[in-house]
DNA sequence: CTTTAGGCCTGACGGC
DNA sequence: TGCCGTCAGGCCTAAA
């Protein structure tokens, strides 16, 4: 699932190889999706120079010459490609001769529309243990939820936050309000640590495959990860448990030992 | 305002 | 073997 390091990981491929270069042709795949990009989008990506691409938490961001920004959502199955095969292409753009596609299996994914609001980026000074202090400061939410939520700090999926959750010891389903200032400083740490690692290691690519580059390589941070997906601890050994209640809707996989 | 639940969607997986 | 139910989780909206 794209999260923050997936797509910083899409972003850097795709800055690299098409800023500054001129996008020739758009087109729209069949089946289509219910987010596809409307008819303003498509005329404004049509003949536009790409001056960047730029992220916004997990949100992709294709910079046009003049012409605004186009916003790409990749969702749980999302992917952007250079080429390659798929039976879900939902739409299209060359750059010069070059076709890059954006697929996606489950139709989550979103591409134009506009820019939700968004906490801060979390590896940028604005989110600090200050901020996050506040920001959990009385809230009876789980963590965990809290976290995940893209108006408190954008970027943060379940993979992520299950990561940050263990490295900084605090149990998923606590709420918010009852985390200790020294607990707070330790997840907003947590928060950076597993995020830069992520963005460091190319993203993380599940026994699925659900994520791969648009070059089509996979990530390399699932060699890292300590609990999400896992049966056992990767600091202690444990056996992981799972919350009781999911959390936002999403499970929760915790150490009983490391986690508190 | 905060919190929770349900819907969207389809591939993978387990049980019978 | 093959069918069928359940789960997974990005985000959004509605309801409590």
């Amino acid at each position: 699932m794209p999260e923050l390091p997936e797509v910083e990981t899409v972003r850097r491929v795709l800055h690299e190889r098409y800023a500054g270069k001129t996008i020739t042709a758009v087109a729209l795949g069949r089946p289509t999706f219910c987010r596809k990009p409307s008819a303003d989008t498509l005329r404004a990506l049509t003949g536009a120079r790409i001056s960047a691409f730029r992220r916004r938490g997990k949100y992709l961001l294709m910079v046009l010459e003049g012409r605004g920004e186009v916003v790409f959502h990749l969702g749980m199955s999302g992917r952007l490609t250079v080429g390659g095969e798929s039976p879900h292409v939902r739409f299209q753009f060359w750059v010069g001769t070059e076709e890059v596609r954006f697929h996606d299996s489950r139709r989550f994914g979103r591409v134009g529309g506009l820019l939700p609001e968004l906490g801060p980026e979390p590896l940028e000074a604005l989110f600090d243990a200050d901020y996050l202090w506040k920001t959990l400061h009385g809230r009876t939410a789980p963590v965990k939820a809290l976290i995940m939520d893209q108006r408190l700090i954008a970027g943060l999926g379940n993979i992520y936050a299950t990561e940050a959750l263990h490295l900084a010891g605090i149990r998923p389903g606590r709420a918010g309000k009852s985390l200790k200032r020294g607990e707070v400083e330790k997840l907003a740490a947590a928060c950076r640590k597993v995020l830069q690692r992520g963005v460091e290691l190319g993203g993380s690519t599940l026994d699925d495959e659900s994520f791969l580059d648009p070059l089509g390589r996979p990530g390399r941070m699932q060699k890292h990860v300590k609990a999400y997906g896992r049966d056992d601890c990767g600091t202690c050994g444990s056996p992981l448990l799972d919350a009781k209640k999911s959390i936002g809707g999403r499970t929760s996989r915790y150490c009983p030992a490391c986690q508190r």
